[in-house]
RNA sequence: GCCCCCAUCGUCUAGAGGCCUAGGACGCCACCCUUUCAAGGUGGAGAUCACCGGUUCGAAUCCGGUUGGGGGCGCCA
């Protein structure tokens, strides 16, 4: 997996590098990763820091790479960075010109756009003229003298190039079409399909597995290949995570950083459910599994050939599926980021059984849970006197409900959920109201809010004070109401 | 424009010639359960398998074409 430090882990970048590690352990595989910054202007360690540390998020670990954002790299082949390994391509690049393979280009900016306006204008492939190739020694004397500096294009062959891909099977392109493209630039930095190609060689890279949007760039990858002289790996290219209109998954249309989707309380295990689905599936109705069973069931070739849409729905049902399947310590323990400080353990433990099947997202537990960590008035702000009533009921009736049920909660020497629930269902019996309507009002004075967690439970988390302060400032109002 | 890839319910998918009057899941609707909301249970709507030809006794499944969609064509990766 050659992810590439120039924005954090993308979404598309999540599921190549999980489908990469489960081919690689199904298989008895080595999975190598290797950090692609060649490009400096856009490259940064905070990017790096940020993949490493999401791939390690959902569980995806690699036998050789970087360990850790600024750590030392295992593997053989180190290192693993390609901005550390320049003399390497620098090697390779001579080997070429010296063959004649490669070449130098004087070509400007406008020269080469000028070409491919009139190849276009011709409905022709806009490619390279090879202008550079058929210079006279006395007109590379000329550049050379003129300080100009050339970029190295790689002189491809026109061949037809034919490859088995591991998902979509024979494969045929004409190299004709490609021209002869730039592998160094300038200022001397080699080229992504340059590097790429070099890295795998050297660290003996038999399976190269990756998006769909490189399919079109292997011929150029095999054209290098074969220039060099290097061993061809067996490519796959799997399908692309799209837009909800079915375009290349995009930042622009749908949320991408793997990052942002953990901060809003996706569990990864969830997410890696989700996204090995998309684009493969075991051929039965199971539809849940964990990294390693996906790893023992994974079959690359069983890979789809078209693309998916991200469906955040489905993402969320799994979700919550998985959150109601953790145990409460567990759903206590990555709740915790998402819980004010101030929220004590002990509280959060008795919170879980109470929100656990109330949440798509860890998150939630802050709409959940508000009641407890907000002060009785920010409480109270929360609901008008008209959330209080329930239809056909005036203040006055409400109020005298209210004051009977605060009355029978009080009176009640335990204060724990059964009771309460007891003493609240007789105090309705007694007014000869419906029980809901009773437990509206008292829950709107208690949490703020007309839907909670179960109320009862809610009030023995909350304490007796705080729950019976609350009832009597809500008293307080409906007769304030009611008088006026 | 040129090249390549793809095509089953809105979405993710099962399906590798007869088991398909196309199955599951998400979402949606209804009902049940129920202190609210969820969760759970039951049921329902939803796909002439993009289209047209062909092969075959028989095609969602094989072949060809058409259409549609996507990707690539950078001194980005």
């Amino acid at each position: 997996m050659a992810p590439s430090p120039t924005g954090p882990l993308h979404i598309g970048t999540a599921r190549t590098s999980l489908y990469n590690y489960l081919f690689a352990r199904h298989v008895g595989g080595t999975y190598v990763l290797r950090i692609e910054d060649t490009d400096f202007a856009r490259s940064t360690a905070e990017f790096e820091r940020d993949i490493l540390d999401n791939l390690h998020w959902l569980g995806i670990t690699w036998d050789e790479g970087p360990q850790h954002a600024g750590g030392e790299d295992i593997g053989p082949f180190a290192p693993y960075r390609q901005s550390l390994r320049m003399n390497r391509y620098a090697r390779e690049a001579d080997r070429l010109l010296q063959s004649g393979a490669a070449y130098h280009c004087w070509c400007t900016t406008e020269e080469l756009d000028a070409v491919r306006r009139e190849q276009e204008a011709a409905r022709e492939a806009p490619r390279y003229n090879g202008r550079c190739l058929r210079l006279t020694d006395a007109e590379r004397a000329q550049f050379e003298a003129e300080g100009r500096q050339p970029v190295i294009r790689l002189a491809v062959p026109p061949e037809m190039i034919r490859f088995d891909d591991l998902i979509r099977g024979e494969v045929e392109f004409d190299n004709a079409l490609l021209g002869d493209f730039v592998i160094v630039r300038a200022n001397g930095v080699p080229l992504y399909h340059f590097v790429v190609v070099v890295d795998d060689e050297q660290m003996e890279i038999s399976h190269v597995i990756r998006g769909e949007d490189h399919l079109s760039n292997t011929p150029k990858h095999i054209a290098l290949i074969r220039a060099l002289g290097y061993r061809e790996p067996v490519f796959g290219h799997i399908p692309l995570i799209l837009n909800s209109d079915r375009s290349k998954m995009s930042k622009r249309k749908s949320q991408t950083a793997i990052s942002d989707y953990r901060a809003q309380g996706y569990l990864p295990e969830a997410m890696v459910n989700f996204l090995a689905f998309l684009g493969w599936s075991p051929g039965t109705e199971e539809e849940l599994f964990t990294l390693d069973e996906l790893a023992s069931r994974f079959e690359v070739g069983e890979v789809h050939k078209a693309g998916a849409v991200f469906d955040r729905d489905r993402l969320d049902y799994l979700n919550g599926v998985y959150i109601r399947g953790l145990t409460d310590a567990e759903l206590a323990l990555r709740l915790r980021p998402f819980v004010p400080e101030t929220l004590d353990d002990t509280t959060l433990a008795g919170l879980v059984p109470l929100v656990k099947e109330r949440m798509v997202r860890l998150t939630d537990v802050a709409e959940l849970s508000g009641f407890l960590s907000e002060p009785d008035d920010v409480v109270a702000s929360w609901w008008s006197m008209d959330d209080l009533l329930p239809k056909g009921r005036d203040a006055a009736e409400v109020s005298g409900a209210l004051a009977v049920a605060r009355d029978a909660l009080a009176e009640r020497p335990d204060w724990s959920a059964e009771a309460l629930e007891t003493a609240a269902r007789a105090a309705a019996d007694a007014l000869e109201w419906k029980a809901g309507d009773l437990f509206r009002p008292i829950r709107l004075a208690v949490t703020g809010k007309a839907v909670s967690p179960p109320l009862f439970g809610s009030m023995v988390l909350l304490g007796r004070d705080r729950s019976l302060a609350r009832l009597d400032g809500a008293l307080e109002r409906l007769r304030a109401g009611a008088a006026a």
